[in-house]
RNA sequence: GGCCCGGUGGUCAAGCGGUUAAGACUCCGCCCUUUCACGGCGGCAACACGGGUUCGAGUCCCGUCCGGGUCACCA
């Protein structure tokens, strides 16, 4: 069977050259792991960094996985993410399909290509199952590596189930270059043949990334490092087509802890999960870019990137080579950076819906006000503010503090006091409040503190709370305000 | 087990042959203050171990130990 030559003359006058490509390749899973949005983020400055494409490839060779809507949950975080591609399966591109499953035909001519060329051949064995023991059986002493390529292709005219393996060399070693761990030589002794073309027809992996990169003109590969031990057989597989070999970005994992990697199984969160734990996207992305890279010279003390900042001043030399374990509570800071960060009306904007769990009527923005440098999750909100809603049940003892200077006596001094000076107040605004509190205080010779305790205790009902007796009286509004003081007064 | 990679405070990390070994998170103390937070100041805390090379080693070399990855018709 002769080959089409033009075919792969055509296939190659596609490929875009002279500019950084990279691409993210996901399979579909349907959850987007914290490790995996950290590859695409970095994928992403390297070619933001370069003023390179960006693409997106889907790789769904595994028919036995598929998920249904999965491809829609990484649209969706790339999207959320601004991580935005400028070729994939929804916006097209020159070197379209963008989804390995229709790309099926190209790696069945590619491996007769390389069976051709005398770099792979017909393997008629038997499956072996993952797991299994394949006890002292050296694959290089398959006797399908031997058959002549006349006896293999009558086999396969026959209609004889096969797949198509790598041919690698007994002797010698392959060096390889990767950007981060440098240069990494192996025994070819300790690579195995392995399959490019699977018995149901589909390409592995490890074959249709080397076709797919080739054929897309993909620059840099970047990949988690459990394929660095693969990568060696990629390299020959290049050399086999005589192509041209990519930049390798092998990148370590992002773990759970020092042993184990992060995880769904483990109930590790997803980057979903982490949006509905309240953490806000930006500063997700902001740390897990932290997780393994860090930036260098004058800026090498700087934290707090935007996606912009993070583009320019991205560079291979600052990634990192060891796994880095996920720290949850640093996550948390940065997203209590970014939550203080916002402009207060945009915080109100995101604080609104959880200040509405518990607060039905009460005026949101002023309760966003106090929440906004007293939060480091959105979700902190609703128990925070609850009070507003109800005055909890609260023991007398909450009137005792000693740096106040106020026992349950002092306290209902203060507060029957209050309550007068307060009923006075025409205009219930934060400035009247404070005047005729610190005013009574003054008057009464004792500190401010000594009537704001028992009046904050009254008005909340609870020890802590965002904001002190002025804002809380202020928003609660004259009446209630006046209604809990009372009630406190009656506790005593 | 073979092969590959890694190892600076609890965590993320700077460091590129000469530094009092940055910075951030966490934790602790103080200040501010109307509770709590925010903010400010200060503190605890690290070069895995053993040999070399060198005037000098966290930085280079070797070994040990520890950890990870991989050895699928999964990606």
């Amino acid at each position: 069977m002769a080959l089409d030559m033009k075919y792969f003359e055509e296939m190659e006058a596609k490929i875009p050259r002279g500019k950084v490509r990279t691409r993210f390749a996901p399979s579909p899973t349907g959850y987007m792991h914290v490790g995996n949005l950290r590859t695409a983020l970095y994928t992403w400055l390297i070619a933001r960094n370069a003023g390179g494409t960006f693409i997106l490839r889907i790789e769904d060779t595994d028919q036995g996985r598929l998920v249904e809507g999965a491809t829609d949950v990484i649209y969706k975080t790339l999207a959320e993410c601004h991580l935005d591609h400028d070729e994939g399966p929804d916006v097209g591109g020159p070197v379209a399909p963008y989804v390995q499953s229709e790309r099926r035909d190209t790696y069945g001519k590619y491996a007769r290509l390389l069976i051709e060329k005398g770099h792979a051949y017909y393997c008629f064995c038997e499956k072996v199952e993952s797991g299994e023991d394949t006890g002292d059986f050296d694959r290089a002493d398959d006797p399908c590596r031997t058959l002549s390529l006349e006896e293999a292709q009558a086999r396969v005219d026959a209609g004889e189930p096969y797949v198509i393996r790598q041919r690698i060399p007994k002797e010698g070693t392959t060096t390889f270059r990767d950007a981060i761990f440098g240069d990494i030589t192996v025994e070819n002794k300790t690579l195995d043949d392995q399959v490019l073309i699977k018995r149901d027809g589909m390409p592995t992996y490890n074959f249709a990334n080397v076709i797919d990169d080739h054929l897309m003109g993909i620059t840099h590969v970047v990949r988690g490092s459990e394929y660095l031990s693969s990568a060696p057989k990629y390299n020959l597989l290049y050399e086999g087509f005589g192509w041209e070999v990519p930049t390798y970005v092998h990148c370590s994992p992002v773990m759970r802890d020092a042993q184990n990697k992060m995880s769904k199984r483990h109930g590790d969160p997803s980057y979903e999960d982490l949006k509905d734990q309240g953490f806000l996207t930006e500063a997700i992305l902001n740390y897990v870019a932290l997780l393994g890279w860090s930036p260098r010279g004058d800026i090498a003390e700087q934290e707090v990137f935007s996606l912009e900042e993070l583009a320019r001043a991205f560079d291979l030399a600052g990634m990192s080579k060891s796994p880095a374990i996920f720290d949850i509570e640093k996550l948390t800071h940065f997203n209590a950076l970014y939550l203080r960060a916002m402009c207060p009306e945009d915080f109100t904007r995101a604080a609104e819906p959880y200040i509405r769990q518990t607060v039905k009527d009460l005026p949101v923005a002023e309760i966003a006000a106090l929440l906004q440098a007293r939060c480091e999750k959105l979700t902190d909100i609703p128990e925070k503010v609850a009070f507003f809603q109800e005055l909890p049940e609260y023991s007398a003892d909450l009137f005792t503090n000693k740096k106040s200077k106020t026992n349950p006596e002092v306290a209902k001094e203060m507060l029957s006091a209050a309550v007068v000076v307060l009923d006075a107040v025409h205009t219930w605004n934060e400035g009247n409040i404070h005047d005729v509190l610190t005013g009574l205080a003054e008057g009464l010779q004792v500190k401010n503190a000594t009537v704001m305790w028992p009046v904050r205790i009254a008005a909340a009902g609870q020890a802590v709370t965002p904001g002190g007796a002025v804002e809380i009286c202020h928003i609660l509004g004259k009446d209630e305000t006046l209604r809990r003081l009372k009630l406190g007064l009656d506790k005593l």
